[in-house]
DNA sequence: TTCCAGACTTGGAAAAATGTTA
DNA sequence: TAACATTTTTCCAAGTCTGGAA
């Protein structure tokens, strides 16, 4: 690299964190002072105190860059056959770590590979975004194995793990603590697939469906409750009906060192704004620093309440901006209460049951509203079932940034579409000119049929383009993968004859595994 | 009774793989 | 058959929540 126009050797230490740097160069963490004050005191460290390297504004990266930039080429233009074969070997290097055996059984692994050393890419602003996460050594690493299962190998000569376990009361194989976050552990779980995984998750949609015989009593609780004197009782009516009604996060307090969001229990006066006659407006930092914006109507006591929780806490003292809603209890009181109504009831059964419920009923609306619903082309079947969850996922608030190539490929399919409008327009005059001709000229009927070709691939298009626009800030996958009990998506396509392969790809085909056999007639 | 370590789920972005088109 | 678009997989960060120590 350069410093000050002038080539400076590194050692391999310090070579190794320039590149990190270097690596992210086209990334917006260049642009935040957090990132590059944090990159540069740990860079600072590795570099020594007598280093020539003062400081990061005289840092030239880019011969580093350029050098990646090469090998990553290099890579990309290998011919089919070479490509292949280094999957070949690299799979085999792989496939040893790749299952274990559990209780008799082989189980995939999920993540297998320690976390390589990186800078730290922490979401929104993250206090601690650029420090450097140090290389993680067997002797960091604490293991879990069966009390007779051979110690494992490392490549580490010399070093010993740094602790071996036989606990069969955990589902761990391994974990090491997080060295950017030191209260943080980083563990390696077995795969989705496994039992472990298969029948927690079975129990997590059960929970959820059993919340559907309690919600009446729920409701009525805290409808009650927005009428009574005892503030935390008032506080918590509320809370619960946020809950209920817009899946929100349940919202741990958080420390300095980490982004300022929040969830329901955290939300703070600046994050809710009531408007006249009866809606609230939600505009937060939630999860991953995902905005959540959100008006809605709300019960008139709950707007009273709201109005009057963004004003004074329990103590009758006035709030600031920064002070939170709901004064007199956390996430973790709220569970403790939520247990007193549902055994095993807790803040994020309500996002679950909100997701499947939801997805249940708008299918169900679905195949309601036709007759013979089951005899739609399976395509638009398919596109009534993206749709029912594109609206859990708006529920949900799952987000995604716009695709790079969105504005770009949208030009590109408007031109289609229009190129198709002409065609048919001319293939439109040209059956006239048929007619007209009457039996002279081109038979008008051929015309007609592709006609009629084209004007349905055009409405397909036409779909598409629109869907296309629709989605590109919403993610379908996270509900799909976290929330919707995949025994409606199974006993739908069941009972309308859509192939399963149409919806779940084939992890989540294996993921969910354990829902396959449901019966057609299956609600949640 | 509170605190927080510990374990597990959920989340979007990026990379890799696959499909489509010129 | 490369170039581009889309889908799938991987990565690892960031949540939730419980139980047991203090």
């Amino acid at each position: 690299m350069l410093y000050d126009g002038r080539p400076v050797e590194l050692t391999a230490e310090q070579e190794e964190v320039a590149s990190m740097f270097a690596i992210m160069k086209e990334t917006d963490y260049m642009k935040k002072p957090t990132f590059l004050k944090n990159f540069w005191e740990g860079f600072k460290e590795v570099l020594g105190r007598s280093h020539v390297i003062k400081g990061l504004d005289k840092c030239d990266f880019s011969p580093i860059y350029d050098h990646l930039m090469a090998e990553r080429d290099k890579k990309k233009a290998l011919t089919k056959e070479e490509k292949a074969a280094i999957k070949v070997q690299k799979d085999a290097a792989e496939a040893k770590y790749k299952h274990a055996l559990v209780d008799g059984r082989q189980e995939q692994v999920g993540n297998f590979r320690v976390e390589p050393p990186s800078l730290f890419r922490g979401r929104g602003e993250h206090p601690k975004m650029g420090k450097i996460k140090q290389r993680v050594y067997p002797r960091d690493i604490t293991i879990n194995i069966g009390r007779d299962a051979p110690i494992p190998e490392h490549p580490y000569p010399g070093q010993r793990w740094k602790e071996v376990r036989h606990d069969n009361t955990v589902t761990w194989l391994a974990y090491w603590r997080d060295t950017v976050n030191p209260k943080e552990y980083k563990y390696v779980w077995l795969g989705a697939t496994s039992s472990f995984k298969a029948e927690s998750d079975l129990l997590k949609y059960e929970k959820a469906r059993k919340l559907k015989d309690y919600i009446d009593d729920i409701r009525k609780n805290y409808k009650r409750d927005w009428g009574s004197s005892d503030v935390r009782r008032k506080q918590m009516g509320v809370a619960v009906y946020f809950l209920d009604k817009l899946a929100l996060r349940a919202g741990h307090e958080k420390d300095d060192d980490e982004a300022d969001t929040v969830g329901c229990c955290t939300l703070k006066v600046e994050n809710v704004e009531c408007v006249p006659p009866n809606h609230i407006k939600f505009d937060f930092l939630g999860k991953d620093s995902i905005r959540y914006e959100n008006t809605v109507d709300v019960e008139v006591p709950v707007y009273k309440a709201v109005e009057a929780f963004t004003k004074v806490d329990a103590r009758g003292k006035r709030k600031g901006l920064r002070d939170m809603v709901f004064d007199t209890f956390d996430a973790t009181d709220l569970n403790k209460e939520l247990k007193a109504l549902m055994d095993g009831l807790s803040v994020k059964v309500f996002r679950t049951y909100n997701a499947s419920i939801t997805l249940d009923r708008l299918l169900a609306e679905m195949e309601e509203a036709e007759d013979a619903y089951a005899g739609k082309t399976v395509d638009a079947k398919k596109a009534d079932y993206d749709r029912a969850n594109k609206e859990v996922a708006i529920l949900c608030n799952h987000q995604r940034a716009v695709p790079k190539t969105h504005e770009t490929s949208m030009a590109k399919v408007t031109e289609k579409l229009n190129a198709m409008r002409e065609e048919i327009k001319a293939l439109e005059e040209e059956h006239e000119a048929a007619l007209r001709a009457k039996g002279k000229g081109k038979n008008p009927d051929a015309i007609a049929s592709k006609l009629s070709k084209k004007m349905t691939a055009l409405e397909r298009a036409e779909l598409q383009a629109a869907v296309k626009e629709d989605l590109k800030t919403v993610a379908l996958g996270t509900s799909k993968i976290n929330y919707m009990d995949p025994r409606i998506t199974i006993a739908w396509c069941k009972r309308n004859e859509v192939p399963i392969e149409k919806v779940f790809n084939k992890s989540l085909l294996n993921k969910f595994h354990w829902a396959m056999d449901v019966e057609s007639g299956f609600r949640f």
